[in-house]
DNA sequence: ACCTGAACACCGTTCAAGT
DNA sequence: ACCTGAACACCGTTCAAGT
């Protein structure tokens, strides 16, 4: 209901209502509407990890695109970790663990294409913000392409050029 | 108020009390919360494009990293536009056009220094993405520093590497 | 341990009434 | 035109009480 409503627009007597129990029940499972947020961000980010594992031989780009376009799904979720992170300490802690993950997966695709070491952590910030503003504002898949061969696209100019 | 203790932690009332006048008065000025928040918004970012236009000689690459230091107080706001977009028009009509603003100044940076015509749209839109993301996300002076210069790095290697 | 009806505190917003 | 006291509808959360 959060992914497709709004965390905002979900009153907590209508979680309350699917599931067929009376609202002060859900506090009895959590202690508040921040750590229901944070319960369902684990359960889809679990899930879209699982996925991605399965994708282990294609191309980085490919991989990371693909992973882009998962996750885009939960765009409504992203706007609102950002806004509670400010207030709360639960998902303050979820998005900043969030955000090590995807840091240590680009580094580690960005360092793997030949991006030079004194540029990585740079470029992996500017991977990590990409990745935020495609899950931030969802774009066509051409354009999601583009922008993400762009970003991986390798940083040193190919050995053809390079090798006389 | 918005910028230092942000949005849904200043109810109405505080406003009007800081104001002093009834909370009721607010609405005779502003429809509701969220035009509030848009005039707001608009005298943030009017500031911040006075200051800029002072810098009109200044390389590229400072401006951008100027103004995105300027715009960082506010990086409250930022999380908020992309709350509350989702459901009030007025406030998703400011954040479209403050993307298209950010967006003509990055493809007009990008094209001046000389980014192939034919990357410059997946170009510009890394470029959003990233003071976006420096906006939501603070970062120290020297990183911003690096991040930006990354980003700016003219695209075609420089002259002295093609002449022979 | 698990669930509930009823209440509480707080919020944005509106109404009817004033000047 | 401008402002107000009082109320309304809605929200997250808690309390005291049940089984």
């Amino acid at each position: 209901m959060f992914v497709d409503g709004g965390y905002d627009a979900t009153p907590m007597t209508r979680i309350a209502s699917a599931a067929r129990v009376a609202t002060n029940t859900i506090y009895w499972y959590f202690k508040d509407k921040d750590e229901l947020l944070v319960a369902v961000l684990d359960r889809v980010l679990a899930r879209a990890l699982a996925d991605a594992a399965s994708r282990d031989q294609e191309p980085w780009a490919d991989q990371l695109l693909w992973a882009v376009g998962q996750l885009e799904q939960f765009h409504r979720l992203v706007t609102v970790v950002h806004a509670r992170a400010a207030t709360s300490p639960v998902v303050n802690d979820w998005h900043e663990s969030f955000h090590r993950l995807v840091d240590d997966i680009l580094t580690d695709g960005f360092r793997k294409t030949g991006t030079p070491e004194e540029s990585l952590r740079a470029m992996t910030q500017v991977g990590v913000f990409v990745v935020e503003g495609l899950l931030l504002h969802p774009h066509s898949v051409p354009d999601r392409r583009e922008i993400i061969e762009l970003l991986t696209r390798p940083q040193r100019p190919p050995a053809a050029l390079d090798s006389p």
